[in-house]
DNA sequence: GAGTGGTCTAGACCACGTC
DNA sequence: ACGTGGTCTAGACCACTCG
């Protein structure tokens, strides 16, 4: 770190002040970076390296092209717990909200394939849903499902869980699961959604869910947004 | 997205192209910066925002004023599993090493003491270590154990696998641990000896131990760099 | 001492969101 | 139409590493 002079310290001390005095509350939006550079007196490049590092700190987030924010406190996330998403969020005194993106249906491709331990050129519905937490849109969400394993699931309301819909409509009851965590690049068609550049930085999980009969039935890529979440496990 | 130029779009897919083509090889450095910009005819700003956006997706990374390396494949790690460090990384035909940075005793503060579920001021060790992967510094760990349920573990070497030390000098054995995963700004002593730059991208990793009395024993404070691990949990 | 990345200035134009 | 962040140029000096 340079010790001379550093000019970016000055607003990232400002700005950490004001959001832990809750002069900045969460959700709220930050002044432009060109009011921060006249107000520090720097050029735009630093500010925005300033709220680059205070982004990694999950302390803030960006809307693409639309400004800076304070980000709200962290949801706790228990992989093992099979609670489903809109349980955990209200458990955890937020708002949940889940919007269907669209359904494809294709032939598993060959990294979809060897996961779910299929032959390649079986049949896959792939639902894409976004989902919010206090309004923002905070992960993104992919399941790919064998088809002929969930007959007519289409003509069902998928912004509902769909663990309960397996319960309920199939039978099926999520046994066990492998999880993956990767911090990684938003792809395109993720960052679109949860409205971040290309590339970004995300929380991926990837995820393949077990019945009763340890049959595998679906998978899932979940794309969080990285100031969003904690992953937390008590066992 | 930038649809019309991306003058950083080129050089991506080039560095891409030549690490999954084996061209450059895991902790192969690359060309400096300065190089990079005169070949691709690009400032150095462009450039480094390239490298950034490299970074993110865990193909390269950078030792702090030495340069830009390739990155080797992730470990995979199991924190559900007993396995110590140096066994998990064995399994996975790497290579491990561990060095002991420092002990120091002190009063716990007051976060040590609500993890550890103490009263303050209750003495407690906290050793910090440094683990090597073929080499390549990637976690820094700190360990706080409660002084008197280890007596004279000091006089031990501390390279070791503690879960190791714990079990064969005090029987202790580690029963059941709560984690959570949270993707955060590397704190500066982290940073230092992870050799990256304070508020860097790391992947922090908070532990707290029982033992078979389901005590608590210790906490520990992993600093993960990102590029170097994904969490895999199969249960 | 030469080379590296880290940081900075002082501008510019573009793509997109919002109104 | 205007304001936002995204990207870019063309330099500069500094702090640090390494031989």
């Amino acid at each position: 770190m340079g010790v001379a002079k550093d000019v970016s310290k000055d607003i990232k001390a400002v700005l950490r002040d004001q959001i832990s005095g809750k002069l900045l509350l969460p959700l709220q939006k930050i002044p432009s970076e060109r009011e921060l550079s006249e107000l520090f007196s720097i050029t735009r490049i630093s500010v925005k390296s300033a709220l680059d590092s205070l982004e990694v700190e999950g302390l803030i987030y960006r809307e693409d092209r639309r400004g800076w924010f304070v980000s709200p406190p962290r949801i706790k996330y228990n992989p093992l717990s099979r609670c489903h998403f809109h349980q955990m969020i209200r458990d955890q005194q937020r708002t949940a909200k889940t919007q269907l993106l669209g359904v494809k249906s294709m032939m598993a491709p060959s990294i979809i394939a060897t996961l779910l331990a299929l032959s390649e050129l079986t049949p896959i519905h792939v639902i894409e849903r976004l989902r919010y937490i206090d309004g923002r849109a905070v992960l993104f969400v992919e399941n790919c499902l064998i088809s002929h394993c969930f007959p007519d699931i289409l003509s069902e309301d998928l912004a509902q869980s769909l663990t309960i819909l397996y319960a309920t409509k199939y039978g099926f009851k999520t046994n066990r699961s492998n999880f993956e965590f990767i911090p990684t690049a938003a792809p395109e068609h993720v960052a679109q959604a949860l409205n971040i550049r290309t590339g970004q930085q995300v929380l991926k999980i990837c995820r393949v869910n077990y019945n009763q009969h340890n049959d595998i039935i679906d998978c899932e890529f979940e794309y969080w947004r990285t100031d969003a979440v904690m992953i937390s496990i008590n066992n």
